[in-house]
DNA sequence: CGGCATACATATCAACTGTTATGTACCTAC
DNA sequence: GTAGGTACATAACAGTTGATATGTATGCCG
């Protein structure tokens, strides 16, 4: 087994110099240079980690879930409603780091509706998150706070009213301001609950 | 004056080429090689219409804006909560066409948030958008099928969800077909009526 | 100490990008 | 017909891209 002196951890390196560029190019800007120039290095360091563009970009978008998972709260102190209503507003770009994450995102589907296997990722990652989100909005029905209609419907609709409010206020921050992105969360749950 | 031949009509084959090659390539496969091989013509022909790649990303957008508005149904055989529906159904990939655009909006988004002047444009348009849907809200809202909340926070929510369910849509075309995106639309607005 | 991976830097590659200069055929106006 | 502008084709440009081959230093294992 030859030395390995801190393989991973240098990969975290570039990795972080990865998210450094995304952040501040988007998607598009993410080049082989881009990255090694904001670790001080060469294109060959960067492909030693990343063996071609493709697994650079694969790697950019685990960052990203990983990055959008951690920001998450855990739903263990909260349930029902107040869960669900936590873990969307965890979504929206309420943090300049939310905000990052979003850019990110948004910037990606470019390239993900160009090629089938990044088209396939972010497929599976919209599936992950109804089905994370599911839970939660069957707690709600069954406390009465949702309306017992198909749950899966219910789901989707709220993936869609939180990412269109996301794609709004990354274009038009001055409109959309924290306080508004939690209000119009806020009234719209309140909306949905029957009475 | 000097002739002008039919300078509009070979500029709309232009046109015609970009959005070809948009639909097919989306927003990161705009170039100007790919226009002018669409054209069976070379580069020459292209800069010789649009002098740049900026000005000819621009008239992408615009075209796409065109194209859009041409979709939207005339509220002038409907009102009300009715109209509303068609408006917003109008927007959601039913047809390949719809899908096509769609498609092309949301890979613009990449380059948008990218460049201070698309961003911008990207803002006028959301900004439009919601304007024309409005007075259909508070149109639903006087007929007693929407609640008497805040009008631009009711708009700002149905443009979010049906943004949102179009890119669910686009990355997962057999989960969301079209019966149920119509479904989707009919029983949120039909959630946000107060019994 | 010697062998041998690993960890890069360096350099070069062909392909592709937008831009631009130059040529040339054509139409139109005089 | 001829002068001059339009409509391109052709060509070359400098820059950037991802990929790759070759070097070389540095560690660990025997």
């Amino acid at each position: 087994m030859p030395a390995k002196l801190d393989h991973e951890a240098r990969r975290r390196d570039v990795s972080a110099a990865v998210w450094r560029v995304l952040a501040t190019e988007g998607f598009g800007g993410l080049t082989l240079r881009a990255v090694a120039t904001e670790l001080n290095a060469t294109t060959g360091l960067v492909t030693h980690y990343f063996p071609s563009k493709q697994a650079l970009i694969v790697h950019a978008l685990e960052l990203a879930e990983a990055r959008t998972r951690a920001l998450v709260p855990p739903t263990e102190n909260s349930r029902g409603l107040e869960a669900l209503k936590q873990a969307l507003a965890a979504v929206l770009p309420l943090t300049p780091e939310s905000t990052e994450l979003n850019r990110v995102w948004v910037s990606s589907w470019d390239a993900a509706l160009a090629d089938p296997e990044l088209r396939t990722m972010e497929m599976s990652r919209y599936t992950r998150w109804r089905a994370r989100l599911k839970p939660l909005v069957v707690q709600a029905q069954q406390d009465g706070d949702l309306p017992p209609t198909n749950p899966n419907d219910l789901v989707a609709g709220l993936a869609a009213f939180t990412h269109g409010l996301v794609v709004q206020a990354l274009f038009d921050p001055k409109a959309f301001p924290h306080k508004r992105l939690r209000h119009l969360l806020d009234t719209h749950l309140a909306a949905l609950r029957q009475s």
